[in-house]
RNA sequence: CGGGGCGUAGCUCAGUCUGGUUAGAGUACUUGGUUUGGGACCAAGGGGCCGGAGGUUCGAGUCCUCUCGCCCCGACCA
């Protein structure tokens, strides 16, 4: 491409708008522009990324004899409503009507249509495994878009369904989509990492996400420092506590405590460590119908995971209880404790299980019980409540737990008959009774990938692009257009770069040196190769954008040091 | 959905508090000239429903009311 015919409108000022530097970055550089909330249109510098990336998930998911098609983008309401999932997406879901009156959505995923497109046409145990996936844009109408391209309402996914006969056969297909999709990033270029995810309401055996590891990630993750482990914070799990502190010797007792309401008052008024207080934390579970209060308790060095908590209760939501709550039902804020009271449902972390040497309230104002034997508990219900912290035990190996920040760019999940069995998608097995399909679903955020390699790769100048995502590997930069022997031997250069499949943009602009360098470090180029005053002398410079390192190149050599970079 | 901020040239912004020439700057764009290895310089130009509607006033970018849009924090997010 000549730049000359291109249209890739850069600017040295970045929206207003824009905070991120791949929100910033993109748009500086001519890769996209806002349209609207969480709207983007994609320039012909953005359209060749986003392909890239298509390409590359299209030959792997061929690799794994997945087929591609195409489903209607809008979609009949009433499909949602079989399933069940109006109601449970809310206004995430946009909805309309057609000149006939009838109700539409705009697919913001599509299990539904997946499984309607199957059923009852594959009718036989004899047709599965079946894996289709399609790469095509979603809505969802979502409450406040933000980050650029990476939250955005209109993006780009791949989403793929399996189906399968028996549990056996969707495992073998999930770990192939699992190493499907690593190899996926591995060939755009980004470090990343597969984590364990929360599978949420929905429930199902098997839930990982893919992260590309970013600081600007909106997710935690737990991963371990030795090992493979990785989790999302809201999964994460821990090694038991090795280094247990010593235990208080304490015989039960009541003992006043004016004014000790919170774990460090408690811990400073016993001189105990936290690990021996059992903190009370209370919340309002809220299901489809109805809420009750519940009270969850924890061991006081130890922070709730709410989504542990809340899919410990099944409740869709929790929000904190207020005091006046908690006095009204005769509960004692401040000196909460689970002995003698059934005031309140409560949910106990599995590590308070038969603890013993405990300090917690005694449901009194200004008393604690010390010395708690909570094996008095044990009929109790458990769950694991506690958020995984830095430091923790790995649960693998003997390596320690660290936070880091990630983009989520994929999801894997075994789905069973979630959505099968509602639907009525059935085949018939071996013995010819039907049974539900058994399916796995499998997503890629394409246009969030496009600023996830940003947001892994920029600097203060602009975008770095890796081999495989750069809209164009090379950028042949001619310093001064005027000088006629630069010019016709840039012009052979582009050529022969171009015979072989390089994909190369020849910067023929009458621009001065500076603007065009200035251009090319924040499109990004991985190569930018600059044909000036040094060619008289038979050189040239090939700059690479990764490192802004200059090597300077007989212009004889140039292609051969070009694919010896590019290797 | 709660809280906060912002809408003026393609872009980034001044001007609004305290109403009063023909609404400004930088940048980008057009033309001519001088430049040519790090976003050049000089000169001349084109470009505005001051987000929208209503109101107050002799007079509104500026004051009042309503409305729409965008951004940030939070809630939410298969």
């Amino acid at each position: 491409m000549r730049f000359t015919k291109a249209y890739i409108p850069t600017t040295k000022e970045a929206p207003k708008d824009a905070q991120l530097p791949s929100h910033i970055y993109l748009s500086r550089a001519g890769f996209v522009t806002q349209v609207a909330a969480g709207l983007y249109n994609f320039l012909p510098m953005g359209k060749r990324v986003l392909r890239k990336i298509e390409n590359i998930i299209n030959e792997e998911m061929a690799a794994c004899d997945a087929q591609e098609v195409d489903l209607s983008f809008v979609t009949p309401a009433e499909l949602w409503e079989e399933s069940g999932r109006i109601e449970k997406f809310g206004k995430e879901l946009l909805r309309f009507r057609d000149r006939k009156e009838n109700l539409f959505v705009l697919g913001p995923t599509h299990e539904e249509m997946m499984v309607n497109i199957v059923r009852n046409r594959v009718t036989s145990y004899k047709q599965l495994p079946i894996n289709l996936y399609q790469i095509k844009t979603k809505f969802r109408d979502e409450a406040r878009p933000r980050f650029g391209l990476m939250r955005g309402r209109e993006f780009v996914m791949k989403d793929g369904y399996s189906f399968h006969a028996t549990t056996e056969d969707l495992d073998r297909e999930f770990d192939a989509m699992e190493a499907a999709y690593k190899r996926i990033l591995e060939r755009l270029g980004l470090e990343f990492r597969v984590v364990e995810a929360d599978s949420g309401a929905i429930g199902g055996t098997g839930s990982k996400e893919l992260m590309v590891l970013a600081g600007s990630g909106e997710d935690t993750l737990a991963v371990c420092d030795t090992c493979e482990y990785g989790a999302n914070v809201e999964a994460a799990r821990r090694a038991p506590r090795s280094a247990i502190p010593e235990a208080p010797s304490a015989d039960f007792a009541r003992f006043k405590t004016p004014n000790v309401k919170s774990i460090e008052d408690l811990s400073n008024f016993f001189h105990v460590d936290p690990y021996y207080t059992l903190k009370a934390v209370v919340q309002r579970a809220v299901y489809t119908e109805g809420s009750e209060l519940v009270c969850f308790f924890l061991r006081g060095c130890d922070e709730l995971q709410e989504v542990k908590a809340r899919n410990s209760v099944s409740a869709i939501d929790l929000v904190d209880a207020t005091e006046a709550e908690l006095i009204e039902i005769g509960l004692v804020p401040g000196f909460i404790g689970p002995l003698d009271q059934e005031k309140i449902r409560i949910v106990m972390d599995n590590d308070t299980k038969g603890a013993t040497a405990m300090f917690c309230g005694a449901n009194e104002a200004d008393y604690h019980f010390v010395g708690v034997d909570l094996s008095v508990m044990n009929e109790a219900h458990f769950a694991d409540l506690a958020s995984v912290q830095e430091g923790d035990g790995c649960p693998h190996c003997n390596g320690k737990i660290l936070h880091t920040k990630g983009i989520e760019v994929g999801h894997i999940f075994k789905l069973g008959t979630v959505y099968s069995a509602p639907l009525k998608a059935e085949f018939l097995d071996e013995n010819g009774r039907s049974q539900p399909f058994i399916m796995g679903t499998y997503g890629m955020g394409v246009s969030r990938l496009v600023a996830a390699v940003i947001e892994q790769h920029h600097d203060e100048k602009g975008c770095i692009w890796t081999h495989a995502t750069a809209p164009y590997l090379v950028n042949v930069m001619v310093s001064n257009i005027k000088e006629e022997s630069h010019m016709a031997y840039a012009e052979e250069l582009y050529g022969s770069l171009q015979a072989r499949g390089i994909e190369t943009m020849l910067d023929d602009r009458k621009e001065r040196f500076g603007f065009k360098m200035s251009d090319a470090e924040l499109i990004g180029f991985p190569f930018t190769i600059i044909i000036g005053k040094e060619l008289d002398n038979g050189l040239v410079q090939i700059m690479v954008r990764a490192t802004c390192e200059m090597i300077t190149v007989n212009a004889a050599d140039v292609l051969s040091k070009i694919e010896e970079l590019s290797r």
